[in-house]
DNA sequence: AGAATTACTAGAATGATGTTCTAATACTCG
DNA sequence: CGAGTATTAGAACATCATTCTAGTAATTCT
């Protein structure tokens, strides 16, 4: 196997074992000893890859984004209306986050203080997302299918609830997975964003 | 003064001076050495008292939780329907977000791995604060002012839209403040919620 | 009041663990 | 092949969180 690919496998063999060990006992909590052991890494490969403990969550945390907000965009840019949108897009995250509990947990919870050049990166990856999101919105909201708002409220008002949700049920306080409830949130996130002149 | 009321200072020195440092940096990276020379406490002393470094943090969640729920309860049991109750929550959600961020922040952030005995408190508290809410809730439930749902989902559907707005003001992220928002946040909450048989 | 107990304070010493450093190894490309 | 670079290895180091031992001051008991 080639030097690049071994290199790669190692990255990923050690951010899998510290997203085992990130989202059973946070960051803080795990040790570097115990990812360099389940991985099989030496001090000084992690170091070389990764710079230090906050870099693997960074890595890992940034990934994850990626694949979610990619994941979302497919499933809500064939939509044609608000309506089918909006539902769309709440079971997405609702079965994002009950097939992938962990990584959920991971990138839900605001554990990682990210350095500079994550928050550009993932800043970038942000604006992107949202230009990608509002170029959607913007004919429905103009044939008054779904109401005006400002634009920061649009995500917190439709995704809050199934977040909000997601976040009791990782932390083991609610039975029902959310993709068990996600027709309920797709109603109330409707129900909420809806505009006047719905067809 | 008396030594009782020394320590009971010495306390809540100590928390004043690791909310500040907690907030800013989260736990992980405010060191003691940093809350023991800004509250001008001794080693032992803040041992005897809190435990460890996250024995300070429990106690800070705790309180904050606790002061929050009073609050809310204050302001809810009053309001004699069911739009008025709701859009009385979101109200309180706002206000109290923008005026205490750092507690807001600190509660918001899921960083604090509780112990066992704290985890039970919460428990504790979580099951009074529920229950209360509920029995509110019941009686316009059954009038149709409120939708019925699972037990576990009024508090996501109606603060999540909130909840994520202020967790993204708290980083700094958006401009406008939740209780600048807290008009448009309680309308959605509202219609999201809302029976059919409003009066 | 005086003695005994308890609550609290103090800071030096310890130990765990994240990170750096130096050296060696293996791959790649000219 | 040989020079240069990416990667690996683990010993040494540095930084804290925490523990320990000893002391002081308040409170309770007799």
């Amino acid at each position: 196997m080639s030097r690049q690919n071994r290199t790669s496998e190692l990255k990923n063999r050690v951010m899998q074992v510290a997203l085992t060990h990130f989202s059973k006992a946070g960051i803080e909590r795990t040790n570097v000893g115990d990812i360099l052991k389940d991985a099989q890494c030496s001090v000084g490969s992690l170091y070389h890859h990764f710079g230090n403990k906050e870099g693997i969550a960074e890595a890992l945390f940034i990934e994850g984004i990626r694949q979610f907000n990619s994941g979302l965009l497919v499933a809500l840019l064939s939509r044609r209306t608000g309506e089918t949108g909006v539902r769309a897009i709440i079971q997405y995250c609702c079965q994002w986050v009950t097939e992938q509990p962990a990584l959920a947990a991971f990138l839900l919870s605001r554990e990682i203080k990210l350095s500079e050049s994550a928050k550009r990166e993932l800043k970038e990856l942000d604006r992107a997302f949202g230009q990608a999101l509002y170029d959607w919105f913007v004919p429905h909201v103009q044939k008054g299918e779904l109401l005006e708002l400002p634009r920061s409220l649009y995500i917190p008002i439709i995704c809050g609830p199934t977040l909000e949700y997601s976040r009791l049920w990782l932390s083991g306080r609610n039975r029902r997975s959310p993709d068990d409830v996600s027709a309920l949130l797709a109603e109330a996130a409707w129900q909420s964003i809806r505009g006047d002149l719905t067809p």
